[in-house]
Parts: C-alpha cells; structure tokens; sequence
DNA sequence: CAATAAAATTAAAACGTTTTAAATAAAGGA
DNA sequence: TCCTTTATTTAAAACGTTTTAATTTTATTG
C-alpha cells in the first residue's frame, strides 16, 4: 500500500504538502497541487482511514446497531441510512443483536422474553465494544417495533439516535407517525361507510399499539361511531394472532364489516381466516392493513394498507445524527414522519351486512 | 476515552506489559496480570482499533459489499456473516450498491439496463474506495441474483469471496446449489403424479436460470416425461412476469396440471392469476415456487417452495473469507450449499385434468 | 556466596496521518 | 540593492497502539 510519503517523494515535496492538498486546509502553490495530484493517481493513493483517525479524532464511521438485521423494516431503514452515509463520506459499521434466529421481541411467553432479556443484554453490550472499539462517531439504533428501549443502553459519550423504537429520555429519535397512520386507514374504513370497525392490535404495552388505538378511537369518535370493546382483538403482531382473532370476530353476533389491523402480518392471517370461511374480501368484508410489507402487493386480493416511511426514516436518522456529531442542533429531539395511505383492493363500499347471522 | 497509558499508570507498570496481558503476546508474572486487569476494569478501558490497526496491519474488519440490501435475500446472508463475524471479533463495514430505489439487476429494458450499469460501476468504485480506506481485511460480495459478477470489481489485493452471485474467474464463492433445488421441485411434482409440468423461467441469460432448468429437464428424463417447449416461459422474475405467462400457460390447448416458477415471487403471479379464473389451486393445478421467502407462508393456499439456504451461505462466505485471511487454505474455491423442500398447500396429487378446454 | 541462567519488565521505535511552529522563498517598497 | 512583508513549504511532534531489543529482577547452581 502506497503511503503518503511516498506521494510526497514522488511529487518532491513533504508529506505536510500533501496532507494539504489533500484536505486543503492549507493554501498551496497551483503547481504545486497538481503535481501532488498526479502523483496520487500514479501511485493509486488512497489515504489510510486508521492513521488519519488516530491523529484527528474522527473516524467518519458510524455504527448501526439493529436488533434484527432480517426484520421487514431493516432492509429500507439501512438502506436509507446508507444513502445519507455515503452522500457524506460516511462508512457504515454494522451491528446485528437479535443472534437466535427470527426471535424478535414480538414473540412468546413472559418466560422467553426474560431469558432473551440477558443474552440480548449481553449482545447489546459486546456489540457496543466492538462499535465502541472502532471509535465511531455516532451510533443510529434500529429496533424491531417502536417500544421503550431507553434502558437498553448505557451512556456514554458518543452521540446515537434512535429510530423505530421510542425512548422514555429525551434522546434523539426519528419514528414514523402512528397515530397519524391509524387515522389514515380508519378515517378511510369510514369513508368507505363501515360503521362496525375491528381492530386487531399489537401487543398491548407496545407504545406503537397505544398511539394507534388512540388514532382509532379518535377517527371513530369524529365519525360518531360506537366503540365497541369485543371489537378490539389484541395479539403479537403475528400471522397467527391475525388468524385466530379474526376468527374471533367472526363469531361474534355481531361481526365487524371491517377490520383494521396494525400488522400487516396480522392482515394475512385475517384474510386468510375469511378466505377459509368463504367469505368474499372486500364484498363481504374489508380489511385494512398496516406496515406497507412488499408482499402486501400480492395478495389475493392485494392488501389496502399503511406505508410506513421506512427509507426516509433511514435518511432522516442519519441527517439527525450528523447533525448531532457536528454539534449543529436539529430542528427537534423526536421527529414523526408521517405514513401514507396505498389503496389495493382488500376494503370497499360497506354493503349491508349479509351475514349477521354467519354461524 | 482512557488510553492503554493510563491503565499502565494506574497499573503502575509499563505500556508493554499492558499490551502484553491484554493480547497474551509475552508472559507476564500472575499477579502483574491481575493488576493489569483490575486496571483495565476500573478505568473502563477500551483499545483503540485505530491504533492497533495502524501498527499490525490487520484492521480485524470485513467489508459487505451488498448489491441491495432491501433485497429480501440479503438480510438473512448478512445475519449469517454478522453472526460467524461476531464469533470471531470481527466487525463489518457495511456498503450498499443500488442506490436508485428498488431497481435490482432483474429490471427492465436494455437500455435502463446500460444506464444503470454505468451509474453502479460508479457506486462500487466509491463503495471499494470507502472499504479500502477502511483497510478491511477482506470483502464479501453480495449479489442480488446469481450472475457474472466477475468484471465488476476491479483485482486488488484484498481478499474477496462472492455470495449469492457467480463469477467467471477462480474466485473464491459460495451459491446455494440451484441444480439440486430445481430437482427437488420438480421430483416432488413429478412423484404427486404430475405429467404437465410447466417452467416459470427467470431471466435466460442468468446462470441460475441455466442451472434450474438443466434439473427441470433431468427431472422430466428421469421420470420419462416429456419436454414440451410451449410448456417453457420466460419472464424476468417478478410477480408480474408470473401472472402473465401463467395466464399464457392456462391458454394452451393442453394446459400443464403443475408449475414449477423459478421464483416466489413468479409463483405468486401464477397463483393470483389462477385464482383470478377461479380455478382452484391444489385441486385444479399444482404451484411449485423457489426462493422460500417468508412471505410464501402466507399467500392462500400456502406456497410449496424450495427454500434457499440464506443465512448458511452467509455464514459459510464468512468462513471462507477468514479461511482465505489466515493463509489457510479453504475446503475448496466454490461451495456449493443444499437447497430444502419446504412442503405447503400448493402442490397436490395430480387428478386428471378436468380442464383441457378451459377457455 | 558469586556467577550464571531464566524470567519479567521496560524503553524506544514504528505504523501513517495531521498540525503547529519554524524556515525558506517570493514579492514589494525605499 | 537591501529590508520588510507575505506567501509557500517544511521539519518535527503527536495520536495510541505493538513489538523488538535491551535491561532489570529473580531463580538456579556450583
């Protein structure tokens, strides 16, 4: 590897003549600055990221620490991270926490949940060292599902933001608007004159599951429509819990003529739960998903639902955090940006409900 | 941040002795050792990755180098490197290709196909730049398709393994076995008494698509079927390539009973277009899909598939590159891993094919 | 107990940059 | 022409580690 010495050999002059012209915080002669550029494309130059770090303090890494890699939302969030990244001369360093496989923190028994706790914990804290050790200059934390993650970890003194996830201190955090989002798909449910709305809810101490009810409650409110507590059907985020609680409604006396539900797993497994029952989406029922999945595309029919601004949320982290590092203050701690609606084909005009007395 | 002089103060003992407990490099007396470590402890020390990367020469960093990383293969292959990575002390520079918005190599016409070629060698060259100022040790390429890759990077003299992507020269790579996954496919069709069994290809000029339809046509032979060119539609792997050349397929006068998509995302097209002629799937025809996306749980009926080995093609790349970084020499230049059968709702026994004059 | 061997420790150089202060060269004015 | 100012350039120190060679301490042996 071709060092700065031998630039400056090669274009007889000293390595601090380089340095400057390279970084140009020195005036330099014109003449001078082309031969020293000539000879850092002769010789391929190419600065080494690790003494430059060492002298000046800044490495222009930053670390991302995700709590799974292979979440649905990690893809775009990363990749809308990367952009920013890259557009600034940033390099990436990549964290994952989530070791065992697909168990995110959606997922089973209070039991299961702890003993993950303490190997997430210890996951966090090597992942740390390691991001730590490299001595980036900013850390962007992924979760899975907004939540508190504000204890996960510790402080120290490199500047992180937060993005999918809520924090409970007054960290920087970029998230998608939730409340905003349920009112998109509820106010549409409306619009579309359902006055029996479903709800198939997130985990119940999730802060993403309580602003959408508040979001649902709201827009059935504006509409002067009744809230119905058998209609609020809570699960993991899940397939299953989709399924199983869809089939609930079903059964009820009085069904819902749609159902709004804030995964869009869950609005697979609802779908599929109609489907299997022979029931007709959208004529029979409608329902109403929320993520904005790829897959939501395909479908049969193709799911009405939720885009969360996943990319964007990438980027703006990334601007936060830059911002943060260059002790610039940003526009504000906590930034919402709000989803959009896509219109598929899984809810439509409320016909009268046929099949009251389904079962 | 403390440095390692601190803790040899605090220590009281020398600089070296502190490298020396720290990387077991020399003996040093036991309870020296202890002091050391008390130190270390009590001033919360972290080395300097800069530093020590400054002096060895090896930085302990690998570079991803991912052609997209939304793509839904490249989540699991990262969560398998990041995990051999982090078994190993390793960290991973992160560095994504595509920057326009979903556009894969899978797209489009000619032309966009010539302009995004010179807009991505750009990309590479400022990622490869980014990593080899970085000083990783080693690279791993991550393809969005298996391909020729082979004249997309320039030689340079870090190690670089190719994953998920094929390459012309003697690289060092490692693929999931598409000739074994096609026959497993079509094995399984063939067995349920399928003698119609059509090709939802991927694009031609693809190794992968080569490869799959070598099994096809060795599974067909084996089984004394015949192969039918009408029964052999090409498309460019997306959803859209699969509805419409399954609808072509269904317009044949002897329509196949199964088909074999080379892709999911193909077999979901397939699937939605049959269910849009309401045909009934398994009953009426077979679907066979190939990627094992996660999604393939959840369309209705669940998708039969063939389930890529992702995340252990990851960790094997990894493997492999420590392999090649430690001088030793690896099991062999081009690993090959075993696709699985992931047996759903979509491929049924063959009936006899009430529908020959369907249209 | 002295001499030697072995064990433990240390001082100093090196890695490839940036940066500061000093030195040199060029330009301008009398 | 000589002195002063200004514009360039350079030498050397520093960043935090590893490593080599040298030194000090401890243990062994005749």
């Amino acid at each position: 590897m071709t060092t700065i010495h031998d630039v400056a050999k090669q274009a007889g002059v000293s390595i601090g003549t380089v340095s400057n012209v390279l970084n140009k915080t020195n005036k330099v002669a014109p003449d001078t600055a082309v031969r020293v550029m000539e000879a850092v494309q002769a010789l391929n130059y190419v600065p080494n990221t690790m003494a430059k770090g060492l002298k000046t303090k800044k490495t222009r890494n930053i670390g991302i620490l995700a709590e799974d890699i292979s979440a649905f939302s990690s893809g775009d969030i990363i990749n809308g991270i990367w952009k920013y990244a890259e557009e600034h001369d940033y390099a990436v360093n990549l964290c994952n926490l989530i070791v065992n496989n697909r168990v995110s923190s959606v997922s089973g028994s209070i039991y299961q949940e702890l003993e993950q706790t303490a190997s997430f914990q210890k996951s966090v804290e090597k992942s740390l060292g390691l991001l730590l050790a490299s001595r980036v200059d900013g850390i962007i934390y992924i979760g899975v599902h907004p939540r508190d993650v504000g204890h996960i970890l510790p402080s120290f003194d490199v500047p992180i933001v937060y993005v999918y996830s809520y924090t409970s201190k007054d960290d920087y955090c970029v998230n998608y608007d939730d409340f905003q989002g349920a009112k998109l798909a509820v106010e549409y449910l409306a619009e579309m004159g359902h006055k029996r709305i479903a709800l198939l809810s997130g985990s119940i101490d999730s802060v993403a599951s309580h602003k959408r009810l508040m979001g649902y409650q709201e827009t059935l409110m504006k509409h002067h429509l009744a809230f119905r507590p058998e209609y609020i059907c809570t699960g993991n985020w899940l397939y299953e819990d989709g399924y199983r609680n869809c089939v609930r409604l079903l059964d009820l006396s009085e069904p819902p003529t749609a159902i709004f539900s804030m995964s869009d797993l869950m609005a697979y497994g609802a779908l599929n739960a109609c489907l299997d029952r022979q029931l007709r989406v959208p004529e029979d029922i409608s329902i109403h998903g929320f993520d904005g999945l790829e897959h939501s595309a395909y479908t049969h029919p193709a799911l009405t639902t939720v885009q969360l601004p996943l990319q964007e949320m990438g980027r703006k982290s990334m601007e936060t955090l830059l911002h943060v590092i260059n002790h610039e203050q940003p526009d504000s701690r906590s930034i919402l940006l709000p989803c959009s609606h896509v219109v598929r084909k899984t809810v439509g005009k409320c016909s009268s409900p046929i099949y009251t007395a389904h079962h």
